[in-house]
RNA sequence: GCGUCGGUGGUAGAGUGGUCAAUUACAACAGACUGUAAAUCUGUCGCCUCCGGGCUACGAAGGUUCGAAUCCUUCCCGACGCA
């Protein structure tokens, strides 16, 4: 299949802290594009220091779409991000622009990049309430019962996915077979990450520079507008750990501590995702140079 | 110097005669992922292996015992107490 004709869309992914943010602006610059945002937190208002999101500074005139489009006291998804990129990439180049999707989100990533088609079934946060309560175990008996299929290639001891499949049963009857439809785009991915000791140090580095500036007062602002304590754990990372700390469930040393870890492991997590998909041309971003992406471009 | 308590795998810390290569947690490493994805979940984690098992291990050296991380003796180290 021919596709030289198809619209060019750069994708920049990698690792947290590897510097995708300013490697787009940059890129972004050079060739006229405009950014999507591809950050599972940054598309909550106010979740600012604590993700790391890009200021107007920084943007240095470039647009940015995706960021700051969901309240955070609701759960924004995948299929929602989907929608609203695929109109952003469509919107992008209706105007003649090279659309660039940057972020971490692999799943966000490929949810676009890849065309995935999700079961017209939206989260029943009733049901959800209810399942909750019963064990792994039951779990997976009711859905044994209703689709042998899903059961027998489920992760049995997560609860997450079992309460999804049964929310689809519930509607569908069964948990269709997962099928992709490629958007019309020629999409260009470049990976970056860190080597080991370098990202480790990144990490630090980041988080003391995030506290300094005053990523603790933002979680007790978002507090303070009623975002509760246990949305903010379930946020994750730095919202996760200042939750805690805000609490008193755990010591300032203990949060940071802990935050230095889990970034790390959630980097390492990252990665894990992104070797998957053999179309990445990776550069380790403390030696790449720009020319060198945009030749690849 | 005397006395008491302790020394366990990368760390913390269980185990106090056999079912112990040693519970568990953390760290480390690998992986999964289809409407929560910064979430959620899984595997490996002394060494070797034809995956049956083999070998070396719980401060050191001896000893008791069919059998010791576990009991005894001496030594080394640490904490506390008395001098």
């Amino acid at each position: 299949m021919v596709k030289n004709n198809q619209p060019k869309i750069i994708v920049i992914l990698g690792q947290t802290s590897a510097g995708k943010s300013d490697l787009s602006v940059k890129i972004a610059k050079k060739i006229s594009g405009e950014i999507i945002s591809a950050d599972s937190r940054q598309v909550y208002k106010g979740l600012d220091i604590g993700t790391g999101k890009i200021t107007k500074k920084e943007m240095r005139g470039v647009p940015h779409h995706l960021l700051d489009v969901a309240n955070p006291k609701k759960k924004f998804t995948v299929v929602e991000y989907q929608k609203l990129a695929i109109s952003a990439m469509a919107d992008i180049v209706k105007r003649n622009k090279t659309p660039i999707i940057c972020g971490g989100t692999g799943f966000y990533i490929d949810a676009v990049t890849k065309g995935i088609i999700f079961p017209e079934v939206p989260p029943n946060l009733k049901l959800r309430k209810v399942l909750e309560k019963k064990s792994v175990k039951e779990l997976f008996q009711i859905l044994k019962k209703l689709d042998l299929r899903r059961a027998n290639n489920i992760d049995k001891n997560n609860k997450v996915r079992l309460i999804r499949a049964i929310e689809i049963l519930k509607v569908l009857g069964k948990v269709p077979v997962v099928k992709t439809t490629p958007p019309p785009y020629k999409f260009i991915k470049i990976g970056l990450y860190l080597p080991e000791d370098l990202l480790k140090k990144k990490i630090e580095k980041r988080l003391l520079v995030r506290i300094r500036a005053g990523m603790l007062n933002e979680a007790k602002r978002l507090h303070g507008q009623g975002l509760s304590y246990s949305r903010m754990e379930e946020l994750g990372l730095e919202y996760r750990f200042m939750a805690l700390y805000l609490q008193n469930k755990i010591t300032k040393q203990e949060m940071l501590k802990r935050l230095n870890s889990e970034i790390y492991k959630y980097a390492k997590r990252q990665i894990t995702w992104f070797k998957r998909d053999k179309d990445i041309k990776w550069f380790d971003s403390s030696k790449m140079k720009l020319n060198d992406i945009i030749k690849t471009l």
